[in-house]
DNA sequence: GTCGTTGCAAAAAATTTGCAGAAAC
DNA sequence: GTTTCTGCAAATTTTTTGCAACGAC
């Protein structure tokens, strides 16, 4: 059974005249079900059970292809800097887990759009893009994390 | 004459026990004055005059101390994901200039609060840190870029 | 069958480490 | 004078490129 995410992706690739190929499967599955920031190496490792001998070549070229098509995007963080996670909307932004480095996007909220409107007046930038990307405790390891939590003040 | 930003850093060095030297002054300098993202090559180009042979080597080990002393900040850009910045604030956001690469530093409002806020509560997740560049064009850059203004709907 | 894609090996680029000499305090 | 810092060379790690074989359509 494969997720959604993935076949949409594979719509995407077809409109845009790229093949379906097992290798790109394999790795739109892996970060579909991740839902977390992978390094190209750990994606290949986590693709190699769907598509034996994958490259971690092909994997590069992979993830570019899919992040030009908007398909997956890039995800920066403070350690490692080129992490790659689905994007489940067109320009979402994630939260990102710093225990189990799930993601979990949200869609930008007028909130962003008053920021972005008042940056826009105080430097006189005309905006045309953004990154926002949070950080904390996901629902998960916050339960795994409640016998330390006093340590935060909770 | 050297920068304010660049002075107050290395009180901020000597307050922590680590020395002021000839390369960590002028990678200071360089970043005060140029107020845009630069990546360690660039740095080390820019930092040469002021000290002639300055190796790539302590450009990176010293963008690494400073950036955890919180001196200078790391900017993500899609195409060059490790560059650095000064950091004029303690917790500032920027604004990226997509032609010049100016860094231009704001304040984050309480509408990121608000932004976080909601996200928090749509997530679950426990928000303790947040990473929010915008990208757009200077003002200087705009005023250049008016000959082709039309294309973009101005 | 055709042409895009893959994987290997190798190249290139980016970053880190070891160590003796130089510099800051 | 002592200890930290620097720069070189070399080692790692990360990412890209060239090319023949393979696979999708």
């Amino acid at each position: 059974m494969f997720s959604i995410e993935a076949k949409s992706c594979e719509g995407t690739l077809q409109q845009a005249g790229f093949r379906i190929t097992r290798p790109r499967k394999a790795i739109l599955e892996v970060l579909s079900q991740t839902g977390g920031a992978l390094k190209p190496e750990e994606i290949q490792d986590r693709a190699a059970p769907l598509c034996p001998g994958i490259g971690l070549v092909t994997v590069y070229r992979t993830l570019t292809l899919l992040a030009d098509l908007g398909c997956i995007r890039r995800v920066h963080q403070d350690d490692h800097c080129h992490g790659y996670a689905r994007a489940d909307y067109a320009h979402g932004h994630h939260v990102v887990c710093r225990t189990c480095r799930q993601v979990v996007e949200f869609h930008g909220s007028e909130d962003i759009g008053a920021v972005i409107g008042q940056v826009s007046r105080q430097t006189g930038f005309r905006i045309d893009d953004h990154l926002l990307e949070l950080m904390g405790i996901c629902p998960d390891c916050q339960t795994q994390d409640s016998a330390v939590e006093d340590r935060n003040g909770g």
